[in-house]
Parts: structure tokens; sequence; C-alpha cells
DNA sequence: ATAAATGCCGTACCCAGGTACGGAGTCAAG
DNA sequence: CTTGACTCCGTACCTGGGTACGGCATTTAT
């Protein structure tokens, strides 16, 4: 059952450079070096990235990832509280996409109405 | 008018090494180096620094605002396709934080209704 | 048995947007 | 005339999330 580092790269379509990226940074264990021969990744190694990878795209960053893991069997309530806490960031960073977006809208609206294409409002706008 | 370095940092309310980072980017030009004493920065690159900055509000690089700096009197077309490709991302980037606010809400909905708070079901999600 | 493919390991590099530091020169006030 | 504040300059470092490379060991395919 156990694979070596690419035939685990294969399955979970990443690159090998990330799982010894993640073995550096702590994420996930390397396995003991066997008298001879490769590592093999357990099962467990592999689910464990599989879990970093839901995480991410979830959009937890690698550090509050490397919490959650450890956080396993801990009380609902932290992990709780991380879950808001990220549940916060994305609204805020929503809030902020939202501003851009209006600000793009008026001055697009500007080119609309501008006869003279040789100048352009926006760069007006921009200016002090 | 003209100022030294760190007066034009004050005003600006940035960092003196991020104008001597925008110089080495090529955004702003340094000014001359006078036989005697320091540097005077004119009121055009104050400006300037000014457009970067409320650039960087609406969420442009600064590789983009290179651009814009060097489209001063280029068609409005140009510019208005640099704003819409600007837009197009900033709503793409909602629509993923759409999907992630949703996820993080169904998740912590299952806490809501957990009982048991020695083990969190978010955990239980993440995991394969 | 030999060549191609993988593994292992350390280190360096990428993007973005800066920040920090160290040693010299220069300037203004007391 | 000395002290403290600034400038100048080059270079290194930071975060985040990896990617790339080079040389050697080992395994697999032919």
């Amino acid at each position: 059952m156990a694979k070596t580092i690419s035939k685990v790269a294969k399955t979970l379509a990443i690159n090998v450079e990330t799982i010894r990226f993640y073995e550096r940074r702590g994420l996930i264990e390397q396995p003991a070096k066997p008298e001879v021969g490769y590592r093999h990744y357990p099962n467990d190694t592999i689910n464990r990235i599989r879990f970093i990878k839901r995480s991410q795209e979830l959009g937890f960053t690698l550090n509050e990832i490397a919490n959650l893991l450890n956080l396993n069997d801990s009380p609902c309530g932290q992990v709780q509280e991380l879950a808001e806490h990220k549940l916060a960031a994305v609204k805020e960073k929503m809030v902020d996409l939202r501003r851009l977006e209006k600000a793009l809208n008026a001055l697009l609206a500007q080119c609309q109405s501008n006869e003279d294409d040789s100048h352009c409002p926006i760069i007006d706008s921009l200016q002090p």
C-alpha cells in the first residue's frame, strides 16, 4: 500500500517538490529511510496531504493548517474559532473587492462618455 | 518646493525605503545628485507617487501601474482595457470568496448542531 | 548489463511588495 | 566643534507557497 514519493505526487496530482516542501515545513512527517531502497509513504501521510489541500481550498494558509492538524482532537470550540476568523477575513476581503468593483465601474463609465479617444479620463482621475 | 526624501516620505505617509524601492523598480526617477548636499524631489515625483498609491488602492499591481504611467497620453481604449481586465479579475475573486464563505458557513453550521465539544466535525469534514 | 527513470539531498531561485541594516557622507543646532 | 539626525548606497532579508537544479544513489525496463 505504501508508495514512493512520486507515486504519492501522482495520486494527489501535486508536485514531488511540494511534498518535500511540506516535509521541510513540518506539515507532514518524512518516513524513515529504509536500509535499502527508497522511502515509503504510508496512507496516513497521503490522507494528511489531502487534508492540507482541502484546507487550502477553504482559504487557510499553511500556518493555519499546521494549527488545524494539531487541533485534531481538540475541543470543537477552538476549531470553530479558527474557522470563524477565516470567515470574518473572507467577508472583509469581499467588502474590499466590492469597493474596488464600484470604483472601477465608475472610472469605466467616464470612458463611456468620453469623446476624445486620444486622452483617457481614468488617467486624469488617478492624477492628483 | 522640492523636498528631501524623508520629507516626501512624511508627506505621503510612506516609508523612505519604499520610495527608494520605487526608484529601483523604475516607477519613479531618482533626481540627480547635486554637487553638494542631498537630492531634491520635485513635486512631479511626489504626484507620481500619489498616482502609484491611488492605483494600488484600486488593486493594480506595480507592473500594471508601470504600464498605466507609460500610457499617460495613450488612447483611452488601452487604459480602458487595463481597467476592464482588473474589473474582471476582481469579479472572479469575489466569486471565489463567496464560494469559500458558503463552505465555511456550512462547516460552522455543523458545529452548531454538535453535542460533543471534545471533537469537532470540521476536522472530520476535512479528513478524507 | 546497461540505460532511463526515480529517489535523495542541499541549496538557490521565483513572484510581490516591500523592510532592514551597516558604513560612510553631510547637514544643522547647541 | 561635536553630537544627533538625515542621506546615500549596496545588499540582505521577510512572507507565502512553492519550483528548479545539480550530483549522486538506486531501481526498473529493455
